[in-house]
DNA sequence: CTGGGGAAGGGGCCC
DNA sequence: AGGGCCCCTTCCCCA
């Protein structure tokens, strides 16, 4: 006979313990703040703990003390509540850091929570974006509508999961870039990565990026492996502080780790920067060409080297050139310069493009709240549907036609 | 096949 | 926290 309630009265009855320190045989330091818990209890819930107590064992006869910072305080309460009750207070902002310590400490259903937290988060995201985005009264930019999910934390988390892909979606490297030099290469979409094995954390990256054409459930998989191989990557100070009753401090000051991969940051931003790598986000799209990047910076380092024509190199012959000695070429969405004896080679006459009156137009840096591109209203608009229908043709196509006829005749732009 | 160059992208870190 | 810069690596194309 059975006494269903007897697990959850016996958990309840530990949870007074702690919160009244009787029987309470471990102390764990998160900078500064001290709690009480049961070694039983910890050893039980947590890999981390396991491993640390099963090497301290011999010594139970005095109180063990664990100092952490690689989280905060907080998030170890959050920790701690789960293992006590069962119950994980989960808010878009904890959830990286919760994932990020439960990944420490090895607590792999605590880790499987948050992803789904994340997931559905983002599902929840890209739903309500799609549905603005696809307003008949909308005319957001892809950004402006992923800015608008909100309300929740995790509004700005635009990931797109790829069973809904039907917007532009971050292919993965490898075949981004492959896409978006050559259209006439066919658009095979087998995963140039499904072969290569983890060697680096970038290739990891890589390879986790959700936006692959991987089914979800070999990148659940993926992601599993990973988490599992991170875990094993995180068995800090074996034997060393443990045997002092202590557990290792001796961690580096970093206190970010990704719960994709083995990467650790010591800033939060820099987390969330990161993990733009594994989802795959790209919320900076060029409003010249079209393509998406997972960063200002980039997009802005993009923007000046493609579409701005700022290296004064000729394009041809590689020589240093100025406004006088060259001239900056369009072609298509990309911009160049070439100098005058080049421009007399390909039979180009002068047609200069007045870069100084176009650069407020297209300062990178005003993000996507003002067109940088100058395209009248309609040529606006219709740039923004065909973003948002579809796809990375946008892409390749714009890309790819100055790509393409670079070798046929270059045709300057008339400005 | 190989090396050079361009472009993209990731991390560290400063402001 | 976000923006931006610098540095580095990786990938790809091309000569």
């Amino acid at each position: 006979m059975e006494i269903s309630t007897h697990q959850s009265h016996l958990l309840q009855q530990l949870n007074e313990q702690r919160r009244q320190d009787v029987f309470c045989d471990c102390s764990i330091l998160v900078e500064g703040k001290v709690f009480k818990a049961h070694r039983n209890v910890l050893f039980a819930s947590s890999g981390y703990f396991k491993m640390l107590l099963s090497q301290n064992s011999k010594e139970t006869s005095q109180p063990t003390t664990a100092t952490f910072q690689a989280f905060s305080p907080d998030t170890f309460t959050v920790i701690l509540d789960f293992v006590y009750s069962g119950k994980l207070s989960l808010t878009g902002q904890n959830v990286i850091e919760v994932m990020s310590a439960a990944s420490f400490l090895q607590m792999t259903d605590v880790i499987s929570v948050c992803k789904t937290f994340i997931k559905s988060s983002l599902d929840i995201s890209e739903k309500e974006k799609r549905s603005l985005l696809h307003s008949p009264h909308s005319h957001l930019s892809p950004d402006q509508g992923a800015g608008v999910v909100s309300g929740k934390p995790w509004g700005k988390y635009s990931y797109s999961p790829a069973s809904q892909r039907s917007t532009p979606l971050p292919v993965a490297k490898h075949e981004q870039r492959k896409e978006s030099i050559k259209k006439t290469k066919n658009l095979r979409l087998s995963q140039p990565s499904e072969a290569v094995q983890y060697k680096s954390s970038k290739r990891e990256a890589r390879t986790s990026d959700p936006s692959s054409h991987v089914s979800q459930a070999e990148e659940q998989a993926q992601i599993d492996t990973e988490m599992d191989s991170a875990s094993v990557g995180y068995q800090y100070g074996q034997g060393s502080d443990v045997t002092s009753r202590s557990f290792p401090d001796d961690l580096p000051r970093m206190r970010f780790k990704c719960p994709y991969c083995t990467h650790v940051v010591k800033r939060k931003a820099d987390l969330k920067r990161h993990l733009r790598c594994h989802t795959g986000e790209r919320p900076y799209p060029c409003q010249a060409c079209g393509k998406r990047f997972s960063r200002l910076d980039h997009l802005s380092s993009h923007f000046r080297t493609i579409h701005q024509a700022c290296k004064l190199i000729c394009r041809k012959c590689k020589r240093h050139v100025t406004d006088l000695t060259g001239q900056v070429v369009q072609e298509g969405t990309r911009r160049y310069r070439l100098c005058n004896e080049c421009l007399a080679e390909v039979g180009i006459d002068s047609l200069p493009i007045d870069l100084e009156a176009e650069q407020h137009l297209m300062s990178p840096s005003d993000g996507d709240k003002h067109s940088r591109w100058h395209l009248s209203e309609d040529e606006n608009r219709s740039y923004v549907e065909i973003v948002e229908d579809g796809s990375a043709d946008l892409v390749i196509q714009q890309v790819d036609d100055s790509e393409e006829e670079e070798e046929k005749e270059i045709k300057p732009n008339i400005r």
